[in-house]
DNA sequence: ATAGATGCAAATATTTTGCCGCCAG
DNA sequence: CTGGCGGCAAAATATTTGCATCTAT
């Protein structure tokens, strides 16, 4: 393995939330957002989360906690934690759907990398990715404040298994 | 601006499609693929635009030249396009709306950089994007085929001129 | 001639909005 | 108390599908 990248592989499940349990709870709470049983059930959902989940994953697993989460308050409590900055956006390739996916966004940045045939993703960190952002903000005089790198092929296991 | 980084700055507009005019319906020329009025019109379309188009531009575009054209026709070609590998399909941070946007992939892979204040897209190619996809496949071991990045921040010109 | 393409309408998928009653702070 | 929040229904947006008809080769 390359001395230059670290990554986490997380066999189509993500590794767990990168600022710890509840984080966004507490986040949410920093800011002195008005926490409502139906916010604190869905952001447990996305902090426990162990996987991407879609708002449609995110409603089921709120619903199995308490059934009167609704999918509307899915969506804004989503909208909400974006405007925060305290989620990512997905799309992963619309390997499943026109859906988006929510993580939330950790320390650091990190590449999702999608086997597509089996449908496996795994994150992807490196400095080089590091070095590119810091390459387009000197070129182009930018301020970088959202990056999304999403990467789709076969990998290891699919490539063997192959007829 | 760095040695290794060449980029073409298509101020909200792209530098026209990379592989030369009517290099979309020479593709599938080639390919032995029914070339019906419409989709000679589409890719006409997709061939000289100078700037992402989603499905409703391109409809839009297409039935100036031709109003017997049909929306469903626009997705069904772009789906024959996505199919053999012609298109890349981009959300652009989902800027404007969730739909998806295309562009004739040319020989080389490249970053869009969009501006989230004036809306810009400049693409970007680097020599460490090409590193890093290489450091992905060593690492995962595994064929990339796709990839796509998409950098959202503030542009020289939105730092500019805050107020 | 005929496999495959198009048009139309309707269905589907995903997300957003208006309005009103309710509850966290 | 009260201003923001959630539920419900409906709208909006984006894309796909079934089926009859047409057309490029």
């Amino acid at each position: 393995m390359s001395s230059t990248a670290a990554h986490r592989v997380s066999t189509g499940e993500r590794i767990n939330a990168a600022a710890g349990a509840g984080a966004l709870l507490k986040a949410l709470e920093e800011r002195g957002i008005r926490l409502t049983r139906q916010r604190r059930v869905i952001l447990e959902v996305m902090d426990k989360a162990e996987r991407h989940l879609d708002a449609d994953g995110i409603l089921e697993r709120a619903q199995k906690l308490d059934p009167g989460v609704h999918r509307v308050t899915v969506y804004r409590t989503i909208e909400l934690l974006k405007k925060y900055g305290l989620i990512d956006e997905l799309d992963l390739l619309h390997l499943r759907g026109d859906q988006h996916y929510y993580e939330s966004h950790g320390p650091r940045d990190h590449i999702h990398v999608a086997c597509l045939r089996c449908g496996k993703v795994r994150e992807f960190e490196s400095r080089l990715y590091e070095q590119l952002k810091s390459q387009i903000e000197r070129d182009f005089h930018m301020k970088v404040t959202v990056t999304r790198t999403e990467v789709g092929g076969y990998c290891a296991d699919c490539l063997a298994s192959e007829t």
